[in-house]
DNA sequence: CTGTTAGCGCGTTCAT
DNA sequence: ATGAACGCGCTAACAG
């Protein structure tokens, strides 16, 4: 279905009595004012009245850059890779880039043609947000292509230039503010689905250690089956069923903890919710800590305590990585081996306090 | 900077010694099978030697088509049009398209280019999601274009074609169910800044009117200032702080509403939250029913009772309308005033019941 | 300051 | 069943 051909630089230049060329670069470049002003507004207004508009792919066709950055975001409703979209987009629209999302497919087959279709030619560059099915295959393909990418909070455990906060330090800073308000007995909630999540934990094992501080195995709660179901628009086993199970049986142990380290925000609310369900108040009886700092902290009663990312410091640092790429030269070789580590923030609201019962 | 050029169809046609044609007609073609099998099977042969991928841009040179759709969310991380863009997503794939999502720019100046930009001629087609900034400059400029947009979830005010659900049943269903419990003192709260929900506060009035109840002013609150604030990744002020003053204010009137209608499911569990802050209980002391069954709604306790909108028939509808005008003939022009109303569905959960006090 | 020219990779007649 | 040749709209030398 070919559309009526709309107008084109040629036809202006025309109906202006000049060559396209200068239709182009008065048009389509800031290169410097080298036209005179004469010719300049006869250009303007043919171009206004022929209602002229650029076509990016005989552009593209020649430059072989299209000015647009994509990001793969595993799950378009996710509640903190949306927010870190947004980042993203903000601050690449600052740099003269446009951004582009989409969701990556389910399976290795689609995603192939996906990649054919979108990352080969129509970005300049990409962003993959957090840990997408396939991440594998999808980085080999792009390594192919040299096609730059960076990811983005998608954990420290790829072969790829990333970004992302300092997960050790984050959830040192949990544990720490949590045992300093008297805490002993503190559990660990998270996927044993993503990668990034076991890091957390791992953390947390160690910095419990470092403290004196035991981890009892029952006090370790990795869910399996825990993670984005493409396309699955409903997410309650995920949000909700399953972390509040395991919240659950948490609390129902003869010696519960008095406080549980989640490994993101939703996860916590749903303890928190469980806890409101079982009569356990929050924080008096339990404390509560997160991880990102997403949408809904804040949205309940009490407000979430965690540990924030900080979005735009992120989203500089991403974008520094992947223009660095883009622009080439002697710097792009070491921003492919690029690990940026942002500093992550205590955010202390509504949801711990000091134990009750004196502990220990 | 211009990057190396990857292997086109002419260097996959010299070394598999056939002409570029060919190549063109298996490789980006499912014309019929006119190719003999030995040189199709040469050329595949090639191209997966050489890692061949198709320039999009070539190709839609040509063709004056990307197999693109694009999609405005006015905010990337939005509860609700973050799960719309999903199943847009989802069906646009279905039926061999690929959905690109972007945000509008913040004034009409940017707007214009990033029109000029994208919407030009990256998209086949566009999904317009909700109430944007510069609503107006965009349509105008899209018809300009000839470009096919539809309007999702965006009211029905607007001179488009469109899919939304039916407010009218919606708050319709949602005053019946309220006044079936036994209510009769109910509050509408909603954002002033959004012709959507002053609509659903004109079906609120005529609703209990028709019902021989009356909605005194002062149950009526329609927030000011509260909207979108492009790329404020806060949030705060528009989903907490407003609406919890609005609802603290409703609840501390002399005869405080023993219901209150929610225009979207955010404000509606800001209402729960400030409830449990004021030491009410949700349901037994204050109903709270929401509109669009978003992300949040099942997050908390208690569970959100609201009404839904079928986002699998929305995005199916919204498809059969711009898939139409993307084929053109004969149906194109019916669609280009399609006003699709899909029907709600009521969500009984946890934050109705009857009213404790008996009123009236 | 402005114009001429030569492709970018692909789809598409029209031949063969 | 296959190939030759043209042009989509634009940018980038290179002239003038």
């Amino acid at each position: 279905m070919a559309k009526p051909a709309p107008v084109s630089i040629t036809e202006i230049a025309r109906t202006a009595g000049v060559s396209i060329t200068t239709v182009s670069r008065l048009l389509n470049h800031d290169d410097g004012l080298k036209i005179s002003d004469e010719t300049r507004a006869r250009i303007l207004q043919a171009a206004d009245d022929l209602g002229y508009q650029a076509n990016p792919f005989a552009a593209a066709l020649r430059t072989r850059r299209t000015g647009l950055l994509g990001a793969l975001n595993p799950n378009l409703a996710g509640t903190f890779h949306s927010l870190l979209s947004m980042a993203l987009l903000r601050e690449s629209r600052r740099r003269g880039y446009d951004l582009l999302v989409s969701a990556p497919e389910a399976d290795s087959v689609q995603m192939v043609g996906q990649m054919k279709r979108l990352q080969s030619m129509l970005f300049d560059g990409l962003f993959l947000l957090g840990e997408m099915l396939e991440y594998q295959t999808t980085i080999r393909r792009l390594d192919l292509l040299e096609k730059p990418y960076v990811s983005v909070c998608a954990g420290t455990h790829v072969p790829a230039p990333l970004v992302n906060i300092d997960d050790e330090a984050a959830i040192s800073m949990a544990v720490d503010y949590l045992v300093g308000l008297g805490h002993r007995h503190i559990a660990y909630l998270g996927s044993a689905e993503w990668q990034q999540e076991q890091a957390r934990l791992f953390y947390y094992q160690q910095h419990m250690r470092s403290l004196g501080l035991v981890a009892p195995p029952e006090y370790v709660v990795m869910m399996r089956g825990v993670t984005y179901t493409p396309f699955d628009v409903s997410f309650q086993e995920m949000w909700t069923t399953a972390p509040m199970n395991a919240a659950r049986a948490l609390l129902s142990l003869p010696q519960p903890p008095t406080a549980i380290v989640c490994a993101n925000d939703g996860f916590a609310i749903a303890v928190l919710k469980c806890a409101l369900q079982m009569g356990i108040r929050v924080p008096e009886e339990l404390s509560i800590i997160g991880h990102n700092d997403e949408l809904p902290s804040t949205l309940f009663y009490p407000e979430l305590t965690t540990t924030r990312q900080p979005l735009d410091e992120i989203a500089v640092a991403a974008l520094d990585v992947l223009v660095a790429m883009l622009d080439g030269g002697e710097a792009a070789a070491d921003k492919r081996s690029a690990q940026l580590l942002i500093a992550p923030q205590l955010v202390v609201r509504g949801t711990c306090m000091p134990p009750t019962q004196s502990d220990r």
